[in-house]
DNA sequence: AAATGGATTAGACAAAGTCCAAATTCTAGG
DNA sequence: CCTAGAATTTGGACTTTGTCTAATCCATTT
């Protein structure tokens, strides 16, 4: 079901196959956050991509995310007051949310229902409908 | 059902009622969110209680909303990247997000229901669920 | 190899939020 | 009423996340 390796030359042709121009740099981005399959935030794609040798500016990194975000290449995930993550599952889904951690848990969207949602807005479209799960350990 | 009338008594009484000191400041805070009952940023928030005269500085504002949030009197919500809102509606209840304009709108949860959630992670227990349905112009 | 246009860069900048020591305000006791 | 101590507020420096821009780099085409 989902590609199990992910090599910098699959990252390529991922990138070719939502027509964009794959650079060394943005092949570096999207494999940082493909072969780990985590949610990451800007900085943290920043450290993994320079940690031998610097490569990539801030400036790209970020230039870099927002065009994947753009091509449906990977997706924003709003729920730390404090940064964004960037989800490389952009399949239907939900999210645990580790209060404590700030660890995101991906729960498919299969399994989840949602009913009783009042009538949008007139004019209005869903974009989509975020699930948002917010946990801490019982002991606390 | 709702308290209909929110002056800068009731403001004093709420705030005691939940173990708040209630001061000049604090007062005020409390009813720009709670008259007005909407989203507000901690940014509007200290325009709207300085806007005749300066009286509230901004280290003040953020200490003041951690302070109602601690207390279970206000809400954060996290669905724009740039900022957080606080909200005086602390009862269950989710939100229409307008990508275009940045607007919320409550959807009681009453009325919703979520099925096929996962278990939790063992030893997790849940502290809320939060539903945003993401919504914009349907000529966009 | 020159030209063209897209991609990257460094660094200045902006906005949200935190932190801290000093100043102010409040409260209770005398 | 006065004052000591506690609670609150303040200004401003600081941090972090993210944006912007003009200059440079690079790849491709001819």
């Amino acid at each position: 079901m989902e590609k199990q390796n992910y090599t910098r030359d699959n990252m390529a042709d991922l990138l070719r196959a939502h027509d964009i121009n794959p650079t060394h740099q943005r092949i570096e981005i999207a494999y940082a956050l493909f072969a780990r399959q985590e949610h990451l935030s800007a900085d943290q794609i920043m450290t993994i991509v320079n940690d031998r040798h610097s490569e990539t500016s801030k400036a790209t990194v970020y230039n870099t995310l927002n065009l994947f975000k753009q091509h449906n290449l990977i997706r924003e995930v709003i729920v730390d007051p404090s940064k964004v993550f960037y989800d490389p599952n952009t399949g239907p889904h939900h999210h645990f949310f580790n209060l404590e951690t700030g660890e995101l848990i991906d729960i498919d969207a299969g399994d989840v229902q949602i009913q009783g949602l009042p009538a949008l807005p007139a004019g209005m479209v869903t974009e989509g409908v975020d699930v948002i799960v917010r946990i801490r350990p019982s002991n606390a």
